[in-house]
DNA sequence: GACGACGCTAAGCGCTTGCTCACCCTCCGG
DNA sequence: CCGGAGGGTGAGCAAGCGCTTAGCGTCGTC
């Protein structure tokens, strides 16, 4: 696997999980969660690919849950990040449209493995965790809705279901972790600019977009 | 649960099982993998819903694997059905699509229990399995593909990236097992409506269809 | 150079898993 | 009234699970 490869040389290193070890773990646990999913990933298995013996992992998370849950959380956090950039930013309702998709679609693709787990082992977390990260996703979708309501206020776009559609953009885009690399041969600035262009004619974009 | 009034009320009753409690066991199967996932679903789980003791699951099939198999098999083939139906039916590409999106979309929202077991429970299957899982798959895709192709021949259609937009319109669609009634509020009509409408906008359709 | 603190391991506990097997009903033809 | 077949069960096996615990080596500190 070079998965270390992925991590290390590419940005989001998961600088923020600290002990070196703990790290090491986190990663490993991302690669068998995306590869198997969560119930079928074994904590030996986690620690193997770390280089380490299965009650090490013990140290460093008190359970095989708290870890998705802080894979979880760290995803979520990103993501959220990356929309709201998107939402707060200058240009028009169709610029910040189009940036929001573009970035949201290549984190999804560059970082598929990671938005796997992120986006499809929800509901393998304990109910108090999965309350917090609910939360998070749906600061996501208000987000996107903002923009989607900017356009239509501003005659930009021609939305006649504005929280429909907000809910298939983000579906359209989640979505892309599930097949992306397994079809292979497109590059996730690709997929983000055929998905940001699918987007703006969803929504109707009259004129702003300085594209195509 | 309600499920018995869901599949028994519904259409589609798995009536291709035959031996009634195999069919039995594999709608609980399908509740609790739904529910669960297959990994985090065990053998005593089904055959209990099925009002059975564990032991019964192997009168009827070898292992619990070949269950989730027999589902996928059913669902996939369903699916394609509804595609084929659609992409070799009467009218314009857009109609076509139309109908296509939205009975796609219609059985993924009121079958979307089923539905997440065959959509996202695939890499459970073992390799064999798998395989022919697969190639149902890929007549899925073909019979999309060949709706954007005829559109784009006729003038009706404005599609840059025919393959990947195939990719983004079926994703669109499968997504809906995914988040359908959690979210709760729409019916499944209602969301095969607005989805076939963003599709129609996806593909630029200009004439032809008769709607909005 | 004694000494905790810390990161880690070997071994293993208690439990659950997928699956099996010996046996038992119930039905039905003769 | 018998007998055999097939759907079903209770008990349980081997293996694997998440997680714990006793102890070990390696530090920095005085």
């Amino acid at each position: 696997m070079d998965s270390v490869e992925e991590t290390a040389g590419g940005y989001q290193p998961w600088s923020e999980v600290t002990p070196e070890a703990a790290r090491r773990l986190l990663v490993a646990a991302v690669e068998a969660f995306a590869e198997r999913g969560y119930h079928a990933t074994t904590t030996r298995d986690i620690a193997g690919r770390a280089g380490m013996s299965p009650a090490a992992l013990y140290i460093h998370y008190k359970t095989k849950e708290e870890l998705l849950h802080r894979i979880s959380r760290i995803g979520h956090d990103k993501a959220l990040e990356i929309l709201t950039t998107a939402s707060d930013g200058p240009g028009s309702a169709a610029e910040r449209l189009d940036a929001a998709v573009r970035s949201f679609v290549r984190w999804h693709a560059a970082h598929h493995t990671t938005a796997r787990v992120v986006q499809y082992e929800l509901d393998a977390l304990a109910p108090e965790h999965r309350a917090d990260i609910v939360a998070l996703r749906r600061r996501s979708d208000a987000a996107v809705r903002r923009i989607l309501a900017d356009g239509v206020e501003a005659g930009e776009f021609d939305v006649p279901d504005v929280p429909g559609t907000t809910l298939a953009v983000l579906s359209l885009c989640i979505d892309v972790a599930r097949w992306f690399s397994v079809a292979g041969q497109r590059t996730p600035d690709e997929v983000g600019a055929l998905y940001a262009d699918l987007v703006l004619r969803m929504v109707g974009a009259r004129p702003a977009a300085p594209r195509e």
